[in-house]
DNA sequence: CCACATCGTTGATCTGGATCAATGCATTGA
DNA sequence: TCAATGCATTGATCCAGATCAACGATGTGG
């Protein structure tokens, strides 16, 4: 999972321009980027966010020669599927994905939700096959890191090796975190605590950190922090009646972003 | 954290004995070892559990040379607290511990439960200070292993780190287990989850799985499972006079186990 | 342009678990 | 031996959020 703050970790390029636009659905060329040409960890204006650490120029190109990048992924594509065999981890370059399982009684389950230079797929290693499925909520551009050879490259890089490691604790630490406030909180804790878990998972990317789309239906929401349709609408509505936000559909503003962390943490 | 079906690692010994004899509060001397002598990985019951690798002998003292074993801890001990420095994970040899996070509202999240055989302090990696604390709830032993000198080992021992990579992402997947559970699950479906996975964690150490003592408070068990004390009682009280488990205090019989199975899943 | 499907909102009612309150039962320690 | 203390059980009441139901908005494809 990944919750209030997600995975930050490798991935490439991409996604670091105005709110407006980036609501386009499609992979944008990296006009920004400093050679306009091939998508690489070098020249990604993701790499501080996906990367934590200081690498060297030759370890970089190491890290990036392994590293494959397909074509973008459509709406409602999958990356894998629950049960399937573990080979890979991946990073969000563009576009948003969710990860979720099926329960015992066939009740999905979202796990969580990936943006730009997040990490995903690394609950799979430890059964050798996925454990949740990871499905593209909007077009998406991913980076697939082959577990192998980045076990490999691990082992002769130390300070990947490390972070790494810490990677997945912050995985684990997130998770916690997330449980704490499932079992403990109101729908409109849980709710504030979303919103500005995106907002900040923006701000990081550069982007607006007060307005911006979201990139899940109310229904995804609710099953994200269990609650049902009904009530995240509700929340909404009663956040909008107290000017705390304004929305329209998917978009939003946090108009008072402090006085929704104080309702995020119990005010 | 740790939950339906718990992290299980590097550890040592101890603690495989019939269930009688387990209720013991205080750290036996390891009868049932090869040599009743000195405690290491290569003569420890719970070394399959902890370890789910097969390494050569050489290997295994190598690891062996870098974990301390300190004096046993008394019940209410602190292993770490929140907020210090990270420097090692801990296996489980004998005896139970809870680690829990205050919430800003200064509510405490108890976030797991490590029984022998199981490791925990993981998620002090990505901060490099301990997220959670960890508290031994009653007598305990346990194995410290350096963090720093195991990433340095792991990068010599190519199946280490995978193992250890694996540690960490069934963490992962165990929390978002739990996260699910927590998320969708009544009252009563998650008393006989933790039961269940209880029944499962002590059959690994060839413990009984049916009768047992929970290590942990009503308090603590309705705290991990989002539940105030009373409806965990109340459950406990209804389940007992179904005839599906006996219970008097914290000492509990799973009369039927696939009633209890079928319970958790949503029968 | 309209039909159909999906998504979101709002209202009315119901309920599982929280909360408040009281009592029982062990363990500790003077 | 008898407080005192902490843990567990049980009952009565309350409420946040689920559930059921109806309807409005969006958008997608023919």
């Amino acid at each position: 999972m990944s919750s209030t703050s997600a995975v930050q970790t490798f991935a490439d390029d991409i996604d670091a321009r105005p709110i407006a636009a980036s609501y386009s659905d499609s992979v944008e060329q990296p006009l920004h980027c400093q050679q306009a040409g091939k998508v690489s960890c070098g020249n990604c204006r993701l790499s501080k966010i996906c990367l934590p650490l200081e690498l060297q120029a030759p370890d970089i190109d190491r890290l990036n020669a392994i590293i494959q990048r397909g074509r973008p992924l459509q709406k409602g594509e999958f990356v894998y599927r629950a049960g399937q065999p573990f080979a890979s981890v991946y990073a969000v370059r563009s576009g948003t994905l969710k990860a979720f399982s099926i329960g015992e009684n066939g009740e999905e389950q979202v796990t969580g939700f990936y943006l730009p230079g997040e990490i995903f797929g690394l609950d799979g290693l430890c059964k050798s096959s996925y454990a949740s499925s990871a499905v593209a909520l909007e077009t998406a551009a991913i980076c697939e890191i082959p577990f192998e050879r980045l076990s490999e490259l691990s082992a002769l890089i130390p300070s990947l090796q490390r972070t790494f490691f810490q990677v997945m604790s912050k995985e684990i630490a997130d998770d916690q975190q997330l449980l704490m406030m499932l079992s403990k909180n109101t729908a409109e804790q849980r709710v504030a605590a979303l919103l500005l878990s995106i907002s900040t998972r923006n701000a990081r990317r550069r982007l607006s950190s007060t307005s911006f789309r979201l990139p899940m239906s109310r229904t995804e929401i609710g099953n994200y922090l269990g609650l049902t349709v009904e009530t995240v609408s509700r929340v909404f509505s009663r956040f909008q009646k107290s000017k705390v936000i304004a929305a329209e559909q998917r978009n939003v503003e946090l108009l008072q972003p402090d006085r929704l962390r104080q309702v995020a943490s119990g005010g």
